[in-house]
DNA sequence: TCGATACATAGATATGTGTCGATGTTAGTG
DNA sequence: CACTAACATCGACACATATCTATGTATCGA
């Protein structure tokens, strides 16, 4: 039922490493450092992933001291693909 | 089971006359000239994106006489997603 | 208050992408 | 064989995007 913005989803989903950092944040939340330390890839690249994927709703952060998590908004996924199975008159999953 | 290339079917999905191209053969199979009177883009821009689809594999084609229709694989639509929601440990559609 | 840590933002650059008009190719038609 | 219809391919262009280094900002500890 919440806003969002399909084309922006999907377009923030056609990226490897913002993929990997979804499977990395599926297990558990994780701050920037944390994910930064996954990847061979510069912090601001990464942080600029993770915008991508905020601007996109598939994740939200929260703050702890200077530390910055970030988690998967795992409901915006199942909305998005189920609207999407429906559309394309998939019939099941 | 299948080949497929997550990254590049995310991408082909990110773009919104790729999507309305994919609902519109989510319904029947279309030929390239009545998919093109849907749209206000020229035919070679919907060829591109026809292109674009065929090669992440999302849709398939037939050729009769000179027309080529064009139609979804829901089966790999079905499997990517299922896949990633898996991944990202997503607890049910 | 000073320095370090955690993260974001800015600016630059190379590459990718969507779009178009023009042209090529293949199949049917007279 | 010419002509047309259906579709693909090419070349060009504007714009978006991924990446980097450098710098800014906020928070904590000494």
């Amino acid at each position: 039922m919440g806003e969002y913005d399909v084309t922006r989803i999907f377009k923030a989903l056609g990226d490897k490493t913002r993929q990997d950092i979804l499977e990395l944040l599926g297990e558990d939340e994780m701050n920037v450092t944390d994910i930064c330390s996954e990847f061979n890839t510069s912090q601001p690249t990464i942080s600029h992933h993770l915008q991508i994927l905020r601007n996109s709703q598939l994740i939200e952060s929260r703050k702890e001291g200077k530390r910055i998590y970030y988690f998967v908004k795992k409901e915006i996924i199942q909305e998005v693909f189920g609207n999407v199975i429906k559309k394309m008159r998939i019939n099941i999953i």
